[in-house]
RNA sequence: GGAGAGAUGGCAGAGUGGUCGAAUGCGGCGGUCUCGAAAACCGUUGUUCGCCUUCCGGCGAACCGGGGGUUCGAAUCCCCCUCUCUCCGCCA
C-alpha cells in the first residue's frame, strides 16, 4: 500500500500516475485526505486531554503519599468528565482509522516512469528476444498428446486422486520435474541466492503482508480448520520472512531462492487456452526474492531479469521479454517484465516468468524497514520477486520444441540432472 | 487428543497498583587507553502517531502477545482470544 505521507504530499502526482494503470484515484484520494485530516485533528485533541489526565493522576498519587486525602479527592473529581470526553473522542477514532486503512488498501501501486500506458497484452513493450524457433515436422504434437504418447504425465489419474488441474508426473516425467528444480536452484545459488525451503501453508498475516489478502482471498486454497492458506507462490512465505523487522542498510540486498509447490484455485478462469500444462491448480516453481535498498532496487531488478534470461537461454528455448503496460500490470507492481517462451506445437507464446519490483508497496504492508548506519529514522525497503522458473509451461515448451520422430531430446544442461538424454 | 506452565526492549531476564518505556546482564554504537587489537573503564542505545522546527532537534500521546474491563492511575488486578513451551498419548 502507498504511504499516507506520499498521498498527503503528492496527491496530483499519484492521480496522474495511476491513470497509466487505468485507475481513477481522485475520489478515493479525496476521501483518504478527509479521513486523514479528521484523524489527525482527533489525535491532537485526545493527546492534549490525555496529557492533562496523566498530569492529574500523578498529582493524586503524590497527594496520597503526603496524606492529603481531601486534596486528592478534589483532584479525582476533575477527572470524571475528562475521562468521558477522552473515551467518546477516541471511540470516534476507531471507525475513522478503519475506513482510512480500507481506502488506502484500495489504491494500486504507482507504475514506474518507464511503464507505458495501455489496456492489455497488445500494449506491452517487447524489450528483446532470443533463441531460435524450431521448425517442426508435419506430424508434431502438442504437449498434451506427447505426455500421453510417452506416458510421463497423467491428468486422468490426477482427477481420480484429487481433481482437474492436479497432474500426476510419472517416470521420466517426474524425473524431469526434479531435474528442472535442481537446475534452477543450482543456478540461483551460483548467482548468490540463498536457498530457502519454507512452509507451503501460511497464516492470515502472511497473506496480508504480500497482498493476497484480503483482495484475492478466493484465489487461494484455505484450510479452514486451522485458518491456513496454501501458498500460491513462494513469494508469500519468503517475503514474509522480512515482515515486521528493521534491517541494517549494509545488509541489503537479501537474495533468497525457494522451490515450492504452488496452489491456485484459478476460480472462474478456465476456458480457452488452458489445456494440458498451460494452467494448473498445483504446479512447481522456483522463485527468487530480493529485499533491496530503495536506491539500488532497479539494479536488482535488472540482475533478476538477466538471471532469468540466462535460464531460458541455457534451456535453448526461444523467448521474448516484455515490459508490461500499465493495464496489464498487477495491482502491487511498479515495474514488471514478463518472460514468454515459444511453444512450437501450440504456436503460442507462454508466460513462464514475471519479474517485478514492488518498490515500497509490499514493504509498507509488511512493515519491513531499514536504517542507515548512525541514522535514527527508518525507511521502507523495496521488495522484488520473479519466477526462476515456473515448471509446467517450461516443460510444455521443452516437450513440444524438442520432439523428434524418435523421441524428445532433453536440453543438454539438464542431462546431468535427469540421467537420460531422450524421452522415448 | 489430555494435563500443566508461560508470552516484558535485538537477546537473556527482573519487575504484582503510582516519577516504569521499564532494573540488570549480553549484544550494538561512540569514546578513553593502545602502534593496532583484546581486556578494562566511561557514555549511549526501541517503535509508532500527533504538534512544532528549513537542518540538528524539541514537546506530547500510545505501545510490556491481541482485544475488552476495573481504577484518579495498569506491565502489574479481572474477562475473552491467540500463540509458544513442557509432560502424557498418537505418529513420518
Amino acid at each position: 500500500m502507498l504511504t499516507i505521507n506520499l498521498i498527503r504530499e503528492k496527491k496530483e502526482f499519484i492521480i496522474e500516475r495511476l491513470k497509466v494503470k487505468n485507475f481513477e484515484a481522485e475520489e478515493i484520494i479525496n476521501r483518504i485526505l478527509a479521513l486523514d485530516s479528521s484523524r489527525r485533528e482527533i489525535q491532537s485533541k485526545t493527546d492534549l486531554m490525555q496529557a492533562e489526565m496523566n498530569r492529574i493522576s500523578k498529582e493524586v498519587g503524590s497527594l496520597m503519599k503526603d496524606g492529603k486525602r481531601d486534596e486528592a479527592e478534589a483532584a479525582k473529581g476533575k477527572t470524571y468528565s475528562l475521562k468521558e470526553d477522552i473515551k467518546s473522542l477516541s471511540d470516534k477514532l476507531i471507525p475513522i482509522d478503519n475506513d482510512l486503512k480500507n481506502e488506502i488498501i484500495r489504491l494500486p501501486n504507482l507504475p514506474h516512469e518507464s511503464v507505458a500506458p495501455g489496456h492489455g497484452a497488445d500494449d506491452n513493450v517487447k524489450v528483446r528476444e532470443g533463441g531460435v524457433m524450431p521448425l517442426l515436422y508435419d506430424s508434431a504434437l502438442p504437449h498434451w498428446d506427447l505426455i500421453k504418447k510417452y506416458d510421463i504425465i497423467d491428468f486422468d489419474l490426477g482427477i481420480k486422486l484429487t481433481g482437474a488441474g492436479f497432474p500426476v508426473y510419472l517416470g521420466k516425467g517426474a524425473k524431469l520435474q526434479r531435474a528442472l528444480i535442481s537446475f534452477f536452484l543450482d543456478e540461483g545459488e551460483k548467482a548468490g541466492y540463498r536457498e530457502v525451503m519454507p512452509p507451503i501453508m501460511v497464516n492470515e498475516e502472511s497473506g496480508f503482508g504480500t497482498g493476497q489478502l484480503p483482495d484475492k482471498e478466493g484465489q487461494m486454497y484455505h484450510a479452514t480448520i486451522d485458518n491456513f492458506y496454501l501458498i500460491p507462490t513462494a513469494e508469500v512465505p519468503v517475503t514474509n520472512i522480512y515482515r515486521d523487522v528493521i534491517l541494517n542498510a549494509d545488509m541489503l540486498p537479501f537474495k533468497n531462492i525457494a522451490y515450492t509447490p504452488c496452489f491456485r484455485r484459478e476460480a472462474g478462469s478456465w476456458g480457452a487456452h488452458v489445456r494440458g500444462l498451460n494452467r494448473l491448480h498445483q504446479f512447481d516453481k522456483v522463485e527468487i526474492v530480493q529485499i533491496a535498498h530503495p536506491d539500488h532496487s532497479y539494479k536488482s531488478l535488472e540482475n533478476m531479469v538477466s538471471h532469468v534470461e540466462g535460464l531460458v537461454s541455457k534451456l535453448d528455448l526461444p523467448y521474448r521479454i516484455l515490459r508490461l503496460c500499465g493495464g496489464d500490470m498487477s495491482f502491487t507492481s511498479a515495474l514488471t517484465y514478463d518472460f514468454e517462451v515459444w511453444s512450437a506445437a501450440q504456436k503460442r507464446w507462454l508466460e513462464v516468468s514475471s519479474v517485478s519490483n514492488f518498490e515500497s508497496f509490499q514493504a509498507n504492508r509488511l512493515k519491513c524497514r531499514f536504517k542507515e548506519k548512525g541514522d535514527k529514522q527508518t525507511r521502507l525497503v523495496h521488495t522484488l520477486n520473479g519466477s526462476a522458473l515456473a515448471l509446467p509451461r517450461i516443460v510444455a515448451a521443452i516437450l513440444e520444441n524438442n520432439q523428434t520422430e524418435s523421441g524428445i531430446k532433453i536440453p543438454s544442461v539438464l542431462i546431468p540432472y535427469t540421467g537420460f538424454d531422450m524421452i522415448n
